[in-house]
Order: structure tokens, then sequence, then C-alpha cells
RNA sequence: GUGGGUGUAGCUCAGUAGGUUAGAGCACCAGAUUGUGGCUCUGGGGGCCGGGGGUUCAAGUCCCCUCACUCACCCCA
């Protein structure tokens, strides 16, 4: 095989699209009811926008970032994620001037560099939501059900796991007892010098004996302020509310640099190493951060690929739709022209180009998923008639072509998917 | 970046201690039914056995290198 797709990328084939296509169907339907606008921003941006934006200190900016300068000699990047596009963007266009809160939902592509797995791709696809200009508890509780709503939709069972990781005056003095309390203990390589950059990712080590230094930890509850306290609990008060079933987990610790207060994973027992099926959180500093107004925000992104991965083999039956011409090469021409004239009143029909037998044809049609057979060969056309099969029942009956069309119109399941009623 | 596993037909895989012309199921094409699908039967097409080098009279099989895929670590979607 000389060519071959790039490492860690994939094709959806139509059978996969069909999958596909029912997820995104999902996310539009439901963010368009939860009152969210579509957005797009461009597949890639200014390098300085996620070094800025994620964090530097951060795995996705320090090694999974798809750069290249381009031959103005910029540096570009391949965007890793949705949520810093959407604040820039938000920023860029004052949006902060309509009024308030905004929301928004995407569906893309997204890049980062790293060894594929089962679950993980180099190009994935996310689905995500952002909510601008609110602190109010009730725009997280909001945004978890929403993403929970989504999966329910889908009948993928999920587990919701929440935390809170405090505003960064909490973090700071948190980060500070995480250090003097593992300074003295034995800690693997990876936690040494995460305790150096970020404390807060030796949390997440799955290394036993690193776990069981943390038995005796402090945790981050103790030096949440009363502010992220009260609201985070208020958040758990509407999840209540809502029941929406959480577990409480100090350690959830999210990879990226932005979060403050609320963050949130939704995980699967069902893929092995890749569990987490999306996450999110509070991002209250990010617009600031990159040059808008004070503006508080919230916001999760959702993997479709790994969604793929748990729906495959439960997808719809197929359902036989629309018309197979059967015709013969003398009346080819003739009978060409009959199944132009149902396009055009958007009857789904499609004919044989391959030469092939009638009972080839019928063998396709049957393929196809066609629910109907139109016959015309010279025997139908001599008689001024038209036959139809239908391909459940087998039962067949003769149709004067004057009528054709108008009879064909009033028959079930003619239409392409998505546009039979 | 680090480790393990696997590379044989479009797909899933067999291939015996190295031994003629490399097999099966599914899929595809055709015929049985000279104008009628699904089931059945029969036949057919389709393989640089991942690539390169080596050992041997002889390599899909053994050795070395390499590439790819895959799973896991790290981290995440």
């Amino acid at each position: 095989m000389d060519y071959r797709l790039p490492r860690g990328t994939r094709d959806i084939l139509p059978q996969q699209a069909a999958l596909f296509r029912r997820i995104q169907d999902t996310a539009v339907v439901l963010s368009d009811m939860y009152g969210y606008g579509e957005i797009h921003t461009p597949i890639f941006e200014y390098s300085e926008l996620f070094q800025r934006g994620v964090g530097e200190s951060t795995d996705i900016v320090e090694k999974e970032m798809y750069s290249f300068q381009d031959r103005g000699k910029r540096s570009l990047t391949l965007r890793p994620e949705g949520t810093a596009p959407i604040v820039r963007a938000f920023v860029e266009h004052k949006l902060y001037n309509e009024a308030m809160p905004a929301r928004y939902y995407y569906w893309g592509p997204m890049f980062r560099y790293e060894r594929p797995q089962a679950g993980r791709y180099r190009q994935f696809w996310q689905y995500g939501v952002e909510m601008l200009g609110t602190l109010s508890p009730w725009a997280d509780v909001e945004v978890i059900k929403l993403g929970w709503d989504f999966f329910a939709r889908l009948d993928i069972p999920t587990s919701l796991v929440v935390n809170n990781i405090g505003c960064a005056d909490d973090r700071a003095n948190y980060k500070q007892s995480l250090k003097q309390y593992f300074n003295s203990r034995p800690l693997c390589d990876d936690c040494n010098n995460r305790l150096g950059r970020n404390p807060l990712r030796v949390l997440d080590c799955k290394n036993p004996s690193c776990q069981q230094q943390m038995e005796d930890m402090p945790l981050i509850d103790q030096y949440i302020c009363t502010e992220c306290a009260q609201h985070f609990d208020a958040v758990l008060g509407g999840l209540e509310a809502l029941d929406v079933p959480f577990e409480r987990n100090p350690r959830l610790v999210r990879g990226l640099d932005y979060y403050n207060r609320t963050t949130f994973e939704y995980k699967t027992d069902k893929l092995g190493a890749q569990d987490a099926l999306g996450g999110g959180g509070r991002y209250d500093g990010l617009v600031e951060l990159l040059g808008g107004p004070s503006t508080p925000a919230v916001g999760f992104a959702l993997g479709i690929d790994r969604l793929e991965l748990l729906m495959s083999g439960k997808e719809d039956p197929a359902i036989r739709r629309g018309f197979w011409l059967v015709t013969m090469e003398s009346v080819e021409n003739q009978a060409a022209l009959w199944a132009y004239k149902l396009r055009d009143r958007g009857v789904s029909i499609d004919f044989d180009l391959l030469g092939r037998s009638i009972k080839a044809q019928f063998r396709q049609a049957d393929r196809s998923n066609c629910r109907w057979a139109l016959v015309l060969g010279p025997d139908e056309l001599a008689k001024g008639k038209g036959a139809i099969r239908d391909l459940v029942t087998g039962q067949q009956e003769e149709v004067a072509l004057d009528g054709l069309v108008e009879h064909v119109l009033n028959l079930e399941g003619v239409k392409a998917n998505g546009t039979d009623t």
C-alpha cells in the first residue's frame, strides 16, 4: 500500500458517517433547544492564542501542538481545543456588548500530537458549548445538565464526576501546602517533575506508591474561600434538584490552566484507558486574559470519536426507501428519462450503470435498501405501462405511464432519508 | 518520548517439525431461473504472505534490520 492516511487520523466512510451524523443531529437539536447559537472558528489560530490561553505548562502546549510556520513566518497552530478560539472571537468581535449571557455551541475537529491508541486520535471531533457573562451557579448547572442530556438522548450510560478547584488564590495556597507535604515524601520521577511546575498534577498520578503517599495529603476543600465554596454548594444543589447524579472527586484536576471553581468530567467504564467522554468547567479569567473585559464563563467539550466507539454496533437498522429502476439496454435511454422525471419530483431513484442482468439489477435494488422496484422493460413500454414491485412484500402491479409519477408520489417511503414524512 | 503485541485475499483468520501450484468463511461477479431480489447450490475473479537483507538445495514459516498498525504508560476527548 503506497498511500495511507496519516497516523492518528481516520476516514469516516458512509456507513460510519450515518452514526456520526446522528450524533451531530442530536447535538444540534439539543443545543438549539437550550438556546445556544452555532459558532465556527478557524481550524488554525496564531500559536500565541493557545500558549497564553491554554497555559504554557500544560501538556497540550508543551508537547502536543501541531504548529507550523506560514509563508509570512507567523507561527500557526491547528486548534487543540475549542474554548480559547471562541473566547478570542468573543473578544475580537466585542460580543460582550450584546445581551448577556452569551451561549455558543461548536462542532468540529481538534488536533493534538500524541501516540494514538484506542479512543485517541491526532485529529478528533468535539462538540462543545460555552456560556459567557454570568457567574450564576445555574450557569454551571445548565451546562452540566446539557451534557448529561446529550448522553441520555444517545442512550450512553455515563458517570459524572465534579470538583471545585476554587479561585486562583485558593489554588496558590493549596499548591503551596501540597509542595510542603510532598517535599518530604518519595514520589516517582514524573511527580517530582510535576511538583515543581504544577503540584496539582501529582493528584492525577496512578502510580501505586504515589497514591499511597497521597493518603494523608491536604485536600483542596480546606483551602477554598467562602465565596467559591458557596458557589459550588449552589451548583451541587442545582444538580440534586434536577436529579443529576454525581460523584465528588477532590482529585479531579483538568489539564487546562484556565479552569477555576467548578470542574467536571463525564466518564464511561467501557473504553479501557480512555474513560473520559468529555469534561469542562468554569473559566472566569480567560476572557480578561485574552484582552476582553472581566467576564465569567463556563463550558464543556465532548469527544465524538469515543461516543462512536461506544455506539458502533447499535446503529439503527437501515430503512428501506426509494426506488430502483430495472430496465434493459434496448430501452435504457427511454427508461432513464422516467427516472429523471421522478427525481425532479423528489423521488429517490437509482438505476444500473454497469449493464447488468435483470436479476442482478433486482439484487442491487435489494442490497441498496430500496423499498420499490420500477420495471420499465420493452414489454412494459410497449404497453404504455410500468411495473412497480414492492420489495418488502414481493407484490407487483402495473401502472399506466400516463399517471406513473402521481402514482409513485402517493406511495410510502419514496423520498430520500430525512425528506420523507 | 517509553514499553508490549500483531502484520497472509476487500474483511475476519488458518497455514501443521522450513518441502510442489498459499487456503477457508464472509464479501464481490456469474450461472442454475435465456425479464424478477432476499434462501440454497455450483463456478469464477482477486495475494510482491508489510518492506529489505541473511541462513538454506528449499523461507509465509528461522535470524537481523526497518516500516506500519495496535494496546498500554504519560495525559486527555
